[in-house]
DNA sequence: AATCAATAGTTAGTAAACCAATTTGTGCTC
DNA sequence: GAGCACAAATTGGTTTACTAACTATTGATT
């Protein structure tokens, strides 16, 4: 390996590790008992805090595609968490919220997912955080172009 | 934000970064003409490096389940990159082998993902190498307990 | 030699990602 | 106000991930 950049070693890792992320959190909330995959919790996770968002940005938000959303939506609406209310001003969109079950999901599983966070981030620095976000955005600049 | 690890940062920052490299990948072998997906050239990959490899070792190196490795085979099988050839000691098991087009499919592409990790690694130094090696291997071992 | 746990691989079902195509609605222009 | 490009959301098809259940084979124990 003449240069780091040579090696298959960082998209690898990159994969390995959010996959192990994804894992732990599935596996304590399903120890838990808390009946939503890792992707539905994200998309509760935003509605929380943009109340009335649209699919779009919720869409942008989370970087998932507008298909994809759809149906996550479409789950969380059949497990009575979410509601689509049709946009006032643009008969197009929908507004997006929690209801009172939805609500009270969010907020029993907050608590577990920020443990979780801080798990994961266990004894590394303030000074690591500013490395992994420098070096993480660098890679995303490197390829859009 | 009082300390990093109570903010989604960095779960989210893994995740848009390796869907980004996923897609720059995925977009530029559809631009060559290579009728692959990504995680088909990973496995093609594995096995031009390791001649006769089980499929669960293929797993274990790729981080694959056993499942989504025997589906993305029979699809290389069946487009003529790789055959299964049964094993002389264990009748359980398959040895894997690039035919002559899955080796040349390797050739071809390698350069391209080569040239692409270069990309994506940019100006980044040793000394960031060090510390996302560090970093993601931190991460993965407080979850791992 | 017979049993039985463990291993290699497959199959089935659900969820999510991506692309392409479609439907409905908006707003601009002529 | 008719036509047209654009936007929001949905639908369909293929691929991958995860779990669970299943088949066939191996190897160890008794």
């Amino acid at each position: 390996m003449t240069h780091p950049s040579d090696s298959r070693a960082y998209f690898f890792k990159i994969d390995t590790t959010i996959k192990k992320i994804r894992n732990v959190l599935q596996k304590r909330f399903n120890e838990e008992g808390f009946d939503l995959t890792v992707d539905q919790w994200v998309l509760i996770d935003h509605v929380a805090r943009n109340e009335g968002i649209s699919q779009n940005t919720l869409a942008e938000l989370t970087t998932k595609d507008a298909p994809t959303v759809t149906r996550i939506l479409d789950l969380l609406v059949k497990k009575g968490l979410v509601e689509r209310r049709m946009s006032e001003e643009d008969r197009r969109k929908f507004n997006i919220y929690l209801k009172p079950e939805g609500q009270k999901t969010f907020e029993t599983m907050l608590p577990v997912v920020k443990e979780i966070r801080r798990q994961g981030w266990g004894e590394l620095s303030d000074e690591d955080y500013g490395h992994f976000v420098r070096i993480m955005d660098s890679i995303y600049q490197n390829f859009s172009d």
